[in-house]
DNA sequence: ACCTGAACACCGTTCAAGT
DNA sequence: ACCTGAACACCGTTCAAGT
């Protein structure tokens, strides 16, 4: 009653939640409990579970943009690397988010952009694909480790070599075969 | 009664039902209604539904190990996707069992085993990461949009370009990254 | 227009009790 | 050893009714 109910502030809370507990924890019960509301009540802002997931990747993907971005496709893969670390399961809802409307401006059209510029249309989409497809499985890996050692399940001596290193080296490796 | 339940059966179970509706339609209680079970059946044999996954994962990629697999990283990439493809929704299945236990010989061993010929043990590593995370991202992709199109949400107008073209540009590009 | 209360049709998982 | 019955603690979503 004191403020009004707005998709801004189902957003906000529902990344409070996802940073407390991850994609696990975000049901549309917990949003509601944390804006002290009925869950009914988002389903006036929000069409759908799926539609909510679509605004916070959106949102994620916005902080992309915030950084200074070149046109190289490096330093656009590490700032969407960054960005989807902000956010617990970051790179899953993105995904999964890209999956669902395959026509938004996502990280693909960036992607699409800076190789148009070297790249004929055609190499320029299927080249940004496999960047993005390397990089949301990247970091969704990434996290997905850490939300497991978090729980318990795996422990820090058997984790994978997931530093930057091995994220550049699939970008670089992805970009070199591009031009060649 | 008359046969035993076993984890083969409940594998065998759940793969029908993944056929028929995909992983939306895969619970513990769709499996146990298909083998004429009560739900709390299933956990003598299986000790939960991610561990169920990741059994439906293994069975999914043992298929690939059944076809002719040389040493070229193209014929096994292609062999992962048509496995992939056999089950709906089955990219997003071994991501998730991928995921889950990175220890098991997943597709990432195979690929490390193709690799390690031409490569030095961490780019061999890095490189099969490169090459798995954009195969079950491309994959995965291309059954998401089947699924949204058989849903109704998409439509044939706005489908990508999802051919096997686009596919093989991506893994020729990383693997010709990879030697250079 | 915006929200509550209450329901509907589901989930995964556990566990006494039966055989 | 293996399974049933019944419960526990949740889900997403809808919708009359209130304000």
């Amino acid at each position: 009653l004191l403020v009004a109910l707005t998709q801004q502030r189902i957003v906000d809370a529902a990344l409070v939640i996802l940073r407390r507990g991850g994609l696990a924890a975000l049901s549309m019960r917990q949003i509601a409990a944390e804006l002290a509301v009925a869950p009914g009540a988002l389903y006036w802002h929000v069409k759908s579970k799926q539609d909510l997931l679509a605004l916070i990747a959106d949102r994620i993907v916005a902080t992309t943009a915030d950084q200074p971005s070149s046109n190289d496709p490096r330093q656009l893969a590490l700032a969407l690397r960054t960005a989807l670390l902000t956010v617990r399961d970051g790179a899953e809802i993105v995904s999964f988010a890209q999956a669902l409307q395959p026509q938004s401006r996502t990280p693909l059209a960036m992607f699409r952009e800076v190789l148009a510029s070297t790249l004929s249309e055609q190499h320029a989409e299927w080249g940004a694909r496999t960047l993005t497809h390397f990089i949301l499985g990247a970091v969704a890996e990434e996290q997905n480790q850490a939300e497991l050692i978090r729980v318990g399940i795996l422990t820090d001596a058997d984790r994978g070599d997931y530093s930057v290193d091995a994220f550049l080296f699939g970008i670089d490796a992805i970009t070199a075969g591009l031009c060649s």
